[in-house]
DNA sequence: TCAATATACGGAGGCGTCCTCCGCTTTGTA
DNA sequence: TACAAAGCGGAGGACGCCTCCGTATATTGA
């Protein structure tokens, strides 16, 4: 699915045992403190959730974003087979419009994703950005195929899209926040239709 | 323009001198340090630019969120101004259009006015909730002359697009993001035009 | 002009977070 | 079993937040 960026890495020596078994404990207690805390919390309570010290979080996990890299990254890995598997679908716009709400409904359950892929998109690490790359990659195999067939203007590249949405999450704050950004994301997508006429 | 909230509190006594004095030099110093270093800035920082006390900036501003409203007051007041100046446009959509457009070009030459939008509509602080309230509201009334005239749908609220917008400002990161974002919004307003035959 | 007093100032201090560094422990191997 | 290599942990220095209170200053009334 997705090449082992950051779980397994080819050195020449595997890794060790103690090492294997905290690196996932950490994962484990990230998503669980991500979830309840949001994005910002603190790191060492995630050390401490996860019963190892910092250095031992910081030496897995060298920067924040690497973290939620390795956190997010089955969540990221279901959208991008999502995309793949909507490609021949007979209406290619509407599996362009489910694959956003699916995003959208991923981000909703996931308390913390959202400002990830926030703070990612501001620091351009490589690891960050090659998450996004796979988001956008994913997004626009979809939303070419609408363009190609002439579905919709070709008046946004994936990556703006995919900054629109997730900006629209952003702000969001209020229990029902999945409900609103739905109808958002018809209209942007009845903006890119083409006239009638056209 | 603006009820003076926050620029001369209705004592019994006047503000003394010096008070008056330090606060114009905080407001100053977090202009420029919010331009330079953006929303996050250290506050100490913004007092030792202003040569004045950590204890001085917080007696005039409890929280980050009293010294944006303050910082950017003249900002939404000109956007709450420029709403209310074409409430009689001819082409109410293009009025619209117009004012998103207004407030993308001043959160672009304000570095830090986007996040301070933002982080206000998280925490929903009186204060924060005021300035959200104004802009909403001019917004509105523009947007509300559109759908009475059934030249858009009203699938959105003004609160809605307000959000939308600001969402798609506060990913951007590029330095010329504020061309990204001008096509966003035309796709934004396309998509709440009535279909041609309704 | 000179107290007297309300008002405002400043910054030390307590707290929490970030991240690094390095002496100690554990694991895999020969 | 012994010895590297790999990994662990947490103390420590830096920074930012915000409060609290002793000190200073502007204003006012006599």
């Amino acid at each position: 699915m997705s090449n082992n960026e950051g779980k397994t890495k080819p050195r020449g020596r595997p890794q060790r045992a103690d090492a294997r078994r905290n690196r996932e404990r950490l994962l484990s207690a990230a998503r669980t403190v991500f979830a309840t805390n949001g994005a910002n919390a603190s790191l060492q309570g995630i050390a401490r959730e996860a019963g190892v010290g910092i250095g031992t979080l910081y030496r897995h996990f060298p920067s924040r974003e690497n973290l939620y890299t390795a956190v997010y990254e089955h969540e990221v890995d279901h959208l991008v087979a999502l995309a793949a598997s909507r490609t021949q679908a007979p209406d290619p716009v509407a599996a362009l419009r489910d694959w956003l709400q699916a995003l959208v409904s991923l981000v909703a359950t996931k308390t913390g994703m959202i400002s990830a892929l926030a703070i990612s998109a501001e620091t351009k690490s490589a690891v960050s950005q090659a998450t996004s790359a796979r988001l956008i990659d994913a997004l626009g195999s979809l939303l070419d195929r609408c363009v190609t067939q002439k579905l919709l203007r070709d008046a946004l590249s994936a990556r703006d899209v995919l900054h629109a949405v997730v900006g629209m999450c952003l702000i969001q704050t209020e229990p029902d926040w999945q409900q609103r950004v739905a109808p958002m994301i018809d209209v942007l997508i009845d903006g890119l239709r083409r006239p009638a006429g056209d």
